[in-house]
DNA sequence: AGCATTGTTTCACA
DNA sequence: TTGTGAAACAATGC
């Protein structure tokens, strides 16, 4: 599920949870999920440590300690993650990560699917501006250039990060734009408009609880309707993902 | 059984 | 060198 707005709710539940707790343990067995580090590293750089700030970019989410004077902790969601607080552990090895506090509370990292990732220190030079922050001119020069379909565009996490498969649908369709539309043929009225669309189906799903209560993303699938004209949904593969479009208002 | 899956990284190719 | 797209990754659900 997570796309930006769930990584948001999780960092605003981390920040809730989490902060002003001081760690006593970090539970980094699962090496896949904290690659490149061996179990412990991460253990024994977060022992001790306090959560001071909860931070996010795009999908990707960072805890300062100690004021900004210890180490970063970092965390994705991947494809399946969500975070969780002073609940017992979880049964069949869900719990990817976890920290344990002094008060004898614990946050986790529960990701069926494996792909999340608790990392030190993480890099983010790689990611663009936040896809809900960015301003009008970056989005014009980041967005607005290469053959690469729209919406691969949008999906690619070093031009603008935050938008996944979902996030993207349900924006395009909003902004009755075709997925297909190579990047760069779009005017920079176009431009634009995409990027106030793509702000407001971002807080939108903040507020509503996720991605997945978009207009367009509830009955997502086989025989699903236009919502506005009641056209067919056309499927189609676009960056690699699955992606539903009105072919007649998305141009 | 087989296919699809909300994410990222790596690799092949133009 | 740069940009683009497919496959791999792990595990589950339909």
């Amino acid at each position: 599920m997570p796309e930006l707005p769930e990584v948001e709710r999780a960092r605003a539940f981390v920040e809730q949870h989490g902060l002003g707790r001081q760690i006593v343990a970090a539970d980094d067995r699962d090496s896949f999920v904290c690659r490149p580090h061996q179990p412990g590293e991460i253990d024994s750089a977060l022992r001790g440590r306090t959560l001071t700030a909860a931070l996010r970019r795009g999908k990707s989410m960072w805890f300062e300690t100690d004021g900004g004077d210890g180490p970063v902790l970092g965390l994705h969601l991947g494809m399946a993650g969500r975070m969780v607080a002073d609940v017992p552990e979880a049964p069949n090895h869900w719990d990817r990560f976890a920290l344990s506090f002094q008060d004898g509370g614990r946050l986790a990292l529960l990701d069926k699917r494996r792909l999340g990732r608790a990392v030190l220190n993480p890099d983010l030079t790689q990611l663009g501006p936040d896809a809900a922050e960015v301003g009008r001119d970056e989005f014009r020069r980041r967005v607005g250039r290469g053959g690469a379909p729209l919406k691969a565009r949008l999906m690619d996490q070093s031009v603008i990060a935050g938008v996944g498969n979902l996030l993207a649908d349900e924006t395009l369709w909003q902004a009755r734009l075709s997925p297909l539309r190579p990047a760069g043929d779009l005017s920079q009225d176009e431009l634009d408009a995409l990027r106030k669309t793509l702000r407001l189906c971002t807080r939108r799903a903040i507020r509503k609880g996720g991605v997945h209560t978009g207009e367009v993303i509830i009955g997502r699938g086989r025989g699903q309707r236009c919502p506005r004209c009641q056209t067919d949904m056309e499927r189609a593969v676009v960056g690699g993902r699955t992606t539903w479009f009105c072919p007649v208002e998305q141009n």
